[in-house]
DNA sequence: AATACCACCAACCGCGTATTG
DNA sequence: CCAATACGCGGTTGGTGGTAT
């Protein structure tokens, strides 16, 4: 197949239920690391890259779900006033939570903010002070319209600095700190280490081998969904054992339900 | 009941960096 | 050392569900 035709077959948007059981599947077999190579062996009609995404953001069982706790929060504006909009770096200091939605949870709630501040602009009251949230104290307030918009590129109004941004943004720091990358345990927090997954390879081998042909979704979600169902992700932070738990995700409805 | 609006989130894209041959 | 490939990050977009009018 020449590489015009993959392309034309590759699958956008939306996961289905098939696709993460996939998915699932072979990260387990194969690790987290090589993506081009989980999805071209999985036969899923995807980018490497969609994979890793769908991985990081979705089916890692290290994610947390739910809203994110005043704690978080304030970690959030925290960081943020510190780094600016290094989102995967601020995401290591929030284990189970993911850049993306780190950057999500920024976007809605500084946007709010901006409107707050707006309004208070267009009618000034004396009593301002700071706006409601419980949560802004940091030194560079990260609403928008503080901030300038008049570099050669156009800013977000949510693309504040962070005391660390200007030297951050340079492409020499950006290496340093790739090379510096601080391994916290906070990186390894309920991920399932290689070890164990290995030692699920060897299991399963033991078992009769594996056959990558049989029918994934078939043959296995039913399992799965039903384990998940019952002893997986924990709504709203509750006690969180991940590493003994297998590896498989909720479906979006049990996610969201 | 219909619709408009908003908030939230999943997923894509482009680009820079790291790795590999 | 260089080119090709893979990976990771940040920005952006589009879909969906909930709420207000």
């Amino acid at each position: 197949m020449n590489h015009k035709e993959e392309n034309e077959n590759l699958r956008k948007g939306p996961w289905t239920e098939h696709e993460d059981v996939q998915l699932v599947f072979y990260v387990n077999m194969f690790g987290d690391r090589r993506w081009d190579f989980v999805a071209k062996v999985s036969g899923l009609k995807r980018t490497g890259k969609s994979c890793r995404l769908r991985w990081v953001n979705y089916l890692n069982p290290g994610l947390k779900r739910g809203r994110m706790t005043p704690h978080e929060e304030k970690l959030v504006l925290e960081y943020h006033s510190k780094w600016g909009n290094r989102w995967s770096r601020i995401a290591r200091k929030l284990p189970g939570r993911t850049d993306n939605e780190i950057k999500n949870y920024w976007r809605t709630h500084m946007r709010k903010k901006a409107q707050e501040n707006k309004k208070m602009m267009l009618s000034p009251s004396p009593s301002f002070s700071n706006s409601s949230s419980s949560s802004s104290t940091c030194t560079n307030d990260p609403t928008a319209d503080s901030m300038p918009m008049t570099e050669t590129k156009e800013r977000s109004f949510y693309d504040t600095g962070g005391i660390e941004m200007v030297s951050a943004r340079s492409k020499n720091n950006n290496t340093i700190v790739k090379h510096n990358k601080e391994i916290t345990s906070d990186e390894h927090h309920g991920i399932y280490s290689m070890d164990e997954i290995w030692k699920d390879i060897e299991l399963l081998e033991s078992n009769g081998g594996i056959n990558l042909d049989f029918d994934l979704y078939s043959e296995m979600a039913p399992q799965i969904w039903d384990y998940s169902l019952n002893n997986f992700w924990m709504m709203d932070g509750g006690q969180q054992d991940f590493s003994r738990n297998m590896f498989f995700p909720a479906t979006s409805d049990q996610l969201i339900g």
